[in-house]
DNA sequence: CTGAAAGCGCTTACAG
DNA sequence: CTGAAAGCGCTTACAG
């Protein structure tokens, strides 16, 4: 069917070592040898079988990157920081999806255990450092993107003091009572959100409350969906005495939130946590998170890894961003406004 | 370094033909046998080197998807459509992104050349036919998901009656000046939802106005974006008279015209297109496309014609469904609210 | 600058 | 039920 190498030697007279050195560009060829390979080739539509080349060679030029659903509003910048830079690079990128619910660890493994890549961008995955030890005897490169580990090079973000940052704010501004509109307490990020959250209350003297998380029943994704949001905000908003304020796991909870907050009728200030594009445009106090940035530079060490296996994992930890909006403004003041 | 079938063969004491019937328990192996390959397969760490194995069988058990990163938005449902229904089958997904600024046919045709996967799903990619009958040639299974074309399998929507209802729908309300607001003239969806919304004026005797097309000036992702839709609505806002009400090419464009709308203080009532999961909590009117379903169908059809390659082309055009929310609820009802 | 040949790690008729 | 051997389509020392 397909034409192979031997189809092209064959017609351009020359050997199958030939065209493969034509098509690998790598020694030297004669230019008049290199033409009349290429105009064969490319008059039979030949294109060299990755599979082969793959078992022949032993690189696949070829990375990997595992992300849950779960993360999916992160994903565009993410995917559009690593293109940016696998463009310079002669890489070719796949993506594989790990299903959050079952398993992920032996599914990261499955995943590993092929040798599809050169390397893997394990996205949003947090694993235990005893998993993660797992992962280290594929002895292949791996870099970690908003997740940080000792073993491997990891991009990520301060989540504990973005928390803080928010927190700090509305109580500076003049709340005490802040709720923290949770999600499913397992999840690594909200553990360090919640810290931060702590840390804010004890620089304050403001004593924690167990009460002031409230968390939505639905914990698909985590609890990171705005259904999650909003029934959370529907639960704070029945508190008496009201909370003075609010601090969001993250913009989707938000947009949850402000649903009920406007169903309700009563409102309270809020700051959330992403800074998704829509943020902007819905008027989102938020705490921003450089996704494009990570994506980019998660992939550079990942390529810096590959071509040179020794080095000391590296680590890059992005300090958050407090972006103040509409959102956490005095609801006196957003009355007046409308 | 890693094991292969022979390390296995010998530590097992058989040919490397047993372990491999024993991976792909297809002809029979007996049963004492097979359990002695598995033990020290597993206790040797083996998994077969995927390269080889496609390349000695023909066949790869996997497909890819191709989706421009334009229909971001969209991703989740139809990853979830799409996922649903291999799980069931013993198929591998890959994931490639296609860059819409960049020739996006010689993308996809590169991918194709490449005999990566056995079939192919094209997402979101909107084509000619010649554009298309190119890709005929390279003779493998293909189905197009929101798009639809004679040549291959495909599951789209009908993005003419689609704007055509959204726009009857808000003619029948009581509203004459009904502006649209538009994304890149050159988009294929936005030129059938521009007929759709023809169609509608049409019906109800209004005279059609070219001035009532406005577009963003931000061309990004063409002009499905925030941003675009603010810019848009910021534009319409001006118009004199005031349209009566907006059909609004996509609920991501709305969130932009919202935006708009509350800065200005003025407002009309707006129907969008998508529903996506959000569109629920900031109160969207708009025409629902069900992204998961469609995942789901076109990777059944894709599956089907791999195991089937003879049959005929099938398709299947999903209507739209209207989901009325408090968007495109008069404006003084909406001031009343308040 | 170019060719012959071995090898990458598997699958699969073909025998037995 | 199992093995020997050819073959999948390429790359890459090794010669020349």
């Amino acid at each position: 069917m397909s034409k192979t190498i031997y189809d092209i030697a064959k017609a351009a007279g020359v050997s199958i070592a030939t065209v493969s050195r034509v098509f690998n560009d790598a020694e030297t060829v004669r230019p008049a040898t290199r033409k009349k390979v290429l105009k064969v080739a490319d008059k039979m539509g030949y294109q060299p079988h990755v599979y082969a080349q793959g078992l022949a060679r032993k690189k696949k030029n070829r990375i990997m990157m595992l992300i849950p659903v779960m993360s999916n509003y992160f994903f565009t910048e993410i995917l559009r920081g690593i293109q940016d830079c696998l463009a310079s690079h002669n890489f070719e990128l796949n993506i594989v999806n790990i299903n959050h619910e079952e398993a992920p660890l032996s599914q990261v493994e499955n995943v590993l255990m092929k040798k599809w890549a050169e390397g893997y961008l394990l996205v949003s995955l947090h694993f235990s450092e005893d998993e993660l030890k797992l992962l280290k005897r594929y002895k292949t490169p791996i870099s970690l993107v908003d997740d940080c580990s000792e073993l491997f090079d990891s991009v990520s973000f301060d989540n504990m003091q973005g928390a803080y940052l928010a927190t700090n704010y509305l109580i500076k501004t003049g709340y005490k009572k802040i709720v923290f509109l949770s999600a499913s307490a397992e999840s690594i990020p909200i553990k360090d959100r919640l810290e931060g959250y702590k840390k804010a209350l004890k620089e304050n003297k403001i004593s924690f409350d167990e009460k002031l998380i409230i968390t939505g029943d639905s914990m698909e994704r985590d609890g990171f969906t705005e259904k999650s949001g909003y029934e959370a905000m529907l639960k704070i908003l029945q508190l008496k005495p009201l909370p003075d304020a609010c601090f969001c796991t993250s913009d989707i909870k938000a947009v949850g939130a402000q649903k009920a907050m406007r169903e309700t009728g009563i409102e309270i200030p809020l700051i959330s946590f992403d800074n998704l594009t829509m943020a902007e445009y819905i008027g989102l106090s938020t705490v921003h998170q450089p996704m494009y940035t990570m994506g980019l530079n998660a992939t550079k060490k990942l390529i810096n890894r590959i071509h040179n296996k020794g080095v000391d994992p590296s680590h890059e930890i992005h300090q958050h961003e407090l972006i103040i909006r509409s959102s956490s403004e005095p609801v006196l003041i957003k009355n007046v406004a409308l």
